[in-house]
DNA sequence: TCTGGGGTCCTAGGACCC
DNA sequence: TCTGGGGTCCTAGGACCC
């Protein structure tokens, strides 16, 4: 270390950084197919996914994330489609937040491609925060191979609409006298926080821009989308969100639900099929609960008919559990109270919600509950899975019944 | 052959208790 | 005789984010 070492910490107005990787999924793809620079690449599910991402070619053509990949193989037909590499996808974004920690000990991840750091801590040593987000860049470039843009500001929102501004491949740096200049003209849409709906029903109210809702009295935006997000706009409306981060320490918080959910490739009404896929749902969700080590009270089922109209059934067990005969009985109950008659289904979900320690639960053992029941059958049932893997054991029901 | 899958948080009404 | 509130839990739905 040099000599630095002393006096005050240059301060900065414009601590907050957000970095954004520039179409993810589709920048690592290119990178491990190098033959594929300069063309079209999608990629999304089959059959009736999305995409989830679409490198700066495909965009060209009109190509969204969140599109149905029926929509975009229309719009580009050339386009190179690939399904997402997850196993890569995740080793390059461990090492590009290890070179996130390297910058400043404040890092916010948000997702596998997006983070916000607070580098406070880091202009005496690298210099401002313009300077660091360059380096970040050039790191990240030489060591992954793939771009990223980062937005500089003093809070966190107007870090991330300032990525955006800098995509692909760019900073920005929107210093706190010229943050209404920035925010004003842009539309509400652009906001964290509002969707569809909400911009909608902006629009409707004649709020079309963000200098539109900053200049709504603050009543009137609660009336129109509720006490919290009103207040909330508000805030993002004046560049006034936070400018704290809260860092995710150590092993990181529990999650607070956790769920499976899969659409048919072919919408059914047959209530064997259905059960048999709540089945495969509850065996996956209740294995992540038990490898995680939580349990959970409230189970919910969630169903799409063919027209996209979605419902949720739920209902909390007297007590907490993991177990996944218990989840599926819960769920196929909720199914059958449905009473649905030639309803074709389009989805079906199960979630477990209010996780607690699977420690924290003491079990009352019911009259005639054996001690080793279903819980011990998972038990062992995990064991062999980690072991000989997920295809080695199942329920009967899921075994192939198919005949050559 | 339009519209994935993983989550979070908010709202609102009714039950129930104090 | 009047018709209270506050708090918490449960359920259902909706909106949003990546």
């Amino acid at each position: 270390m040099s000599s630095a070492g002393t006096g005050p910490a240059p301060a900065t107005d414009t601590p907050i950084l957000h970095v954004d990787m520039d179409a993810f999924y589709a920048s690592v793809a290119v990178r491990e197919r190098p033959d594929l620079a300069g063309r079209p690449v999608v990629v999304g599910g089959g059959g009736r996914g999305v995409v989830l991402a679409a490198n700066y070619v495909a965009r060209q053509y009109g190509v969204r994330s969140g599109l149905p990949m029926t929509r975009a193989r229309r719009l580009c037909p050339d386009a190179v489609v690939l399904p997402p590499d997850f196993e890569t996808v995740t080793r390059v974004s461990a090492s590009v937040m290890e070179v996130f920690r390297q910058m400043s000990p404040v890092v916010e991840a948000i997702s596998l491609d997006e983070a916000f750091l607070d580098v406070r801590g880091s202009v005496r040593r690298l210099g401002p925060p313009s300077a660091i987000a360059e380096w970040l860049r050039s790191t990240i470039h030489d060591e992954q191979r793939i771009t990223c843009s980062v937005g500089v500001a003093a809070t966190v929102a107007v870090a991330k609409l300032a990525s955006r501004r800098a995509k692909p491949d760019g900073v920005v740096v929107v210093p706190p006298a010229l943050v209404t200049t920035f925010l004003h003209p842009l539309d509400v849409g652009e906001l964290w926080g509002v969707g569809e709906k909400t911009r909608a029903m902006l629009h409707r109210l004649g709020l079309v821009t963000v200098g539109d809702v900053a200049h709504t009295p603050l009543r009137t935006l609660q009336r129109a989308v509720g006490d919290h997000l009103g207040r909330e706009l508000h805030h993002l409306a004046w560049g006034t969100d936070r400018g704290e981060l809260a860092p995710r320490s150590g092993p990181h918080e529990p999650d607070r639900s956790m769920g499976a959910d899969e659409t048919f490739s072919r919408d059914t009404d047959d209530r064997d099929v259905i059960v048999r896929e709540l089945l495969r749902l509850s065996t996956r969700v209740t294995g992540r609960m038990r490898s995680a080590g939580v349990a959970g009270r409230t189970v919910t089922l969630k169903v799409r008919f063919a027209d996209f109209t979605t419902l949720t059934r739920s209902r909390t067990l007297p007590e907490a559990t993991d177990v996944t005969v218990e989840v599926h009985q819960a769920v196929t109950r909720l199914y059958d109270a449905l009473g649905l008659q030639r309803a074709r289904l389009r989805l079906v979900g199960v979630r477990v919600e209010g996780l607690v320690p699977r420690a924290s639960v003491h079990r009352q053992l019911v009259l005639g509950e054996r001690e080793h029941g279903w819980a011990e059958a998972d038990r062992a049932v995990d064991r062999a899975t980690r072991r000989f893997g997920a295809a080695a054991v199942r329920p009967a029901s899921l075994v192939g019944t198919r005949r050559a």
